[in-house]
DNA sequence: CGACCATTTGATATGGATCAAGCGATGTGG
DNA sequence: CCACATCGCTTGATCCATATCAAATGGTCG
């Protein structure tokens, strides 16, 4: 169905636990992500993790973009999240990876072995606090993509279009790092229809579409007012 | 839309603090829930708390059955989830419900202050452990909800069927706490969609309906066939 | 230029919504 | 005790939003 070239790469310095022993004296739980993970690089479509795969490590968005997501059996793919620079992903509760994870252009990330997270949360509890408010945030997220899924298409792209804007754009303009195959598959929806939907917010002028992944909000009023 | 005689029931011991002195010696975080909250009653239809009310307390069911929701702008209504004996709901991150949550029936609740629970989790690591768990079960659950809203009428009533069959039924007969629009409402469809799969999976022979909230489940099999 | 892939556009099909009526259980008042 | 209103559920007829199938367009890279 998608047929995306898998160019996994070759995780840079992977096993590096030294970057654990740095993990000591740094206070404020997963927020110390930077201080103490090391890079990665994935280039675009790459596979960061499997579905069903031990999580053994937590990502920080850095540069680029990421999907998580499911296929479902009858072979359709679910979009559960887009995580963009400063985004956390791929923190587990249980061992095992909920999601695939892939990069959605060139991606890079910072990782932190999952255990030197929970063991930090296991002495401190500022920590294990900090981990309980991000699940939580990721809750709330996927609840609200819960309601994004019985709404009218329109009322989809539209929240669709607020969210990146909201998350992506300094300005008016969005640059939109993934595929309308991978809008489709996030808002539950398939290609034709989420196209058919832009063109038809253009014609509306509600907004500009320089490109097919460069749009300009003309009229983001028209945009709230589909949905909430 | 729906016309439910709200008949809220005045909490039953509500500011009950002394049971909160009682929780310092108690271990083990919200599985504790039991030893050091006080009891409340709620009759059919009674809310037991409203979106954007503050979450003071944290609830356990003990007998009877909960709905959570959110009315969409447009009028319809998304419940999020069900609640039965066993189950712990009510429990946010934030200051403020997510959700609106009604008893579907007469229910009893234990009841425990929210401030209890994180104060709690301050001092002890498990308690936040398990405070984070928690939270970890329910965005699973929220996230399988999720994929449930993308499959057909069928799909979503078999799974349906099935996720009740396991939470509520002894033997392969259930009964259902639930009216058909509750049911409706919680997969995304409307309640003439929810009757006529029923009555589809009757002719087929999958289930057997003697009344319209007892169902037994001839062929499971065939149920789970339908979805993974 | 020409192949390829992503996107758009067009024509048609269909699953589920909507509108409307019937049915069975439960309850109420005469 | 029965006529009748009410409510939750089922069934029927039709409509419509979105999927599906198919083709055209456009941008990118060799």
């Amino acid at each position: 169905m998608l047929t995306q070239t898998d160019l996994r790469t070759v995780p840079v310095s992977h096993s590096h636990t030294s970057s654990i022993a740095r993990s000591a004296p740094v206070r404020g739980g997963i927020g110390a992500i930077e201080t103490m993970g090391s890079q990665m690089k994935f280039s675009a479509n790459a596979e960061i993790f499997g579905e069903d795969e031990p999580a053994e490590y937590v990502y920080k968005v850095v540069t680029g973009a990421v999907r998580t997501y499911k296929i479902l059996n009858d072979g359709r793919r679910q979009i559960s999240g887009f995580y963009l620079p400063g985004d956390i992903f791929g923190l587990e509760i249980g061992k095992e990876h909920q999601c695939s994870a892939e990069a959605i252009n060139g991606v890079t990330v910072l990782v932190v072995r999952r255990s030197a997270i929970v063991s930090l949360a296991e002495r401190d509890c500022e920590a294990a606090r900090e981990l309980w408010s991000f699940t939580g945030r990721e809750l709330r997220r996927v609840q609200e993509h819960m309601l994004l899924l019985v709404k009218s298409a329109q009322q989809r792209v539209a929240s669709f279009l607020l969210e990146m804007s909201k998350r992506l754009a300094a300005t008016d303009a969005i640059e939109l790092p993934m595929s309308r195959q991978d809008i489709a598959d996030y808002l539950g929806l398939t290609i034709e229809t989420v196209s058919r939907t832009m063109t038809q917010l253009v014609s509306e002028q509600t907004i500009v579409l320089p490109s097919s992944r460069r749009i300009v909000l003309r009229n983001a009023g028209a945009l709230r007012r589909l949905n909430a």
